[in-house]
DNA sequence: GTGGTCTAGACCACA
DNA sequence: GTGGTCTAGACCACA
């Protein structure tokens, strides 16, 4: 389910835990279902146990997921997700839009560029 | 001139190299206008002066500086700059939209933010 | 009678003695009444009869329950379990008392809060 | 300045986190003041670094301190982490009431309990 | 030297 | 079997 990109930059468990939370939010992953297990996903992934586990209590703690000890992980809601997603983004546009405002960019040659990532796939 | 942020997360080099490009692309420097030496701002921000040296030596790599040895660091073309800046914006949006995408926001809600933070300040 | 949270961070085990000291100090338990046995539990609540057996053997040692051997568990008195509650609440108020000065609340914002929450409901 | 106690149920690096927060709110610590490095606190305790790093992960997150990267940490606001406090146990403060109530406790008898461990030392 | 990430492997509580 | 904590030790980026 998950593939890792060893050329990425970012450390491992952080890009665990982007894909988990795009199988969620693709649907892949439903509410409440159980995920893989710490040390499953750690021999699919070819990796040790302790970055999935690293991955999973940063999500868990992020409320993506929650953990029943002896159990398993389950999957939270995808729409307090969703909202969460949401507004994680909007300090990063502000960032984006005050670097393009420094480059002499309008609002119309920023809009255009929206629009045409928009209608990509 | 430029002021450090220590409880940023970015490692300081990082922040030396965007307060540089702030400070051309608000004309406070101007193109072909000598650059405080590497132990000079060194000094002034009371840093390591491998810091501001890697911090220059990547400026110039990027051809936003160039540096004429025995003399000192130069200001390259604004306008370069810029156009750069421009570029480099791109894929970082196509990221966000891709986010956006996603999180089931629309092109609207989006549109609408990135008015909203363009016509702020 | 008894419902699980799964997004509590706590054990089941822990969550069941919970529950059943609150079924008893609502009265819900009487004195003597018998509770449903170890695996008519664990299927009710699709848990491992191994977690209500641990959950019941730590209520017995509590002295909250009786086990007859062959015959099933009963409630002990009630009023022993509420003075054995109003024992254990001291130190965890204690400690929330400690925590309180060390941030400069003082008393009177304390019972305040306190005053305010006992008014609840 | 910390001494770990090991009878302690909670893991170790729950212990050095809460040692922290009492050192910062106690003036031990000042403000941007900085604090032992990892490798430098993990002898003094003879543990591991990994389990300094880990609560000084915890910290940064919280807001508690910040890091600056291969310089060391540093302690944040500390009325910041006053105000933090008191938010946090307010919520421990109703579950308390919770309980005491269930237990037929009046809010008489809680008051004078806090009273009394106010008054204390 | 400083923190950040990762592996390998152990031991524990919980179910 | 499941996750949670911890140790020992390596390697990296940053200053």
């Amino acid at each position: 389910m998950i593939t890792l990109d060893y050329a990425d930059r970012r450390p491992i468990y952080e890009q665990v835990i982007e894909r988990m939370k795009d199988l969620i939010l693709l649907g892949v992953l439903a509410t409440d279902e159980q995920l893989p297990s710490v040390r499953e996903l750690a021999m699919d992934l070819s990796i040790n146990p302790n970055t999935v586990q690293r991955a999973y209590a940063e999500l868990e703690r992020q409320g993506v997921i929650y953990c029943v000890k002896g159990r398993g992980n389950f999957v939270a809601g995808i729409n307090a997700l969703k909202d969460k997603q949401k507004e994680e983004l909007k300090p990063q546009l502000l960032e984006l839009v005050k670097k393009a405002k420094k480059a002499d960019m309008t609002e119309n040659e920023f809009t255009e560029l929206v629009k045409q990532f928009y209608s990509q796939q």
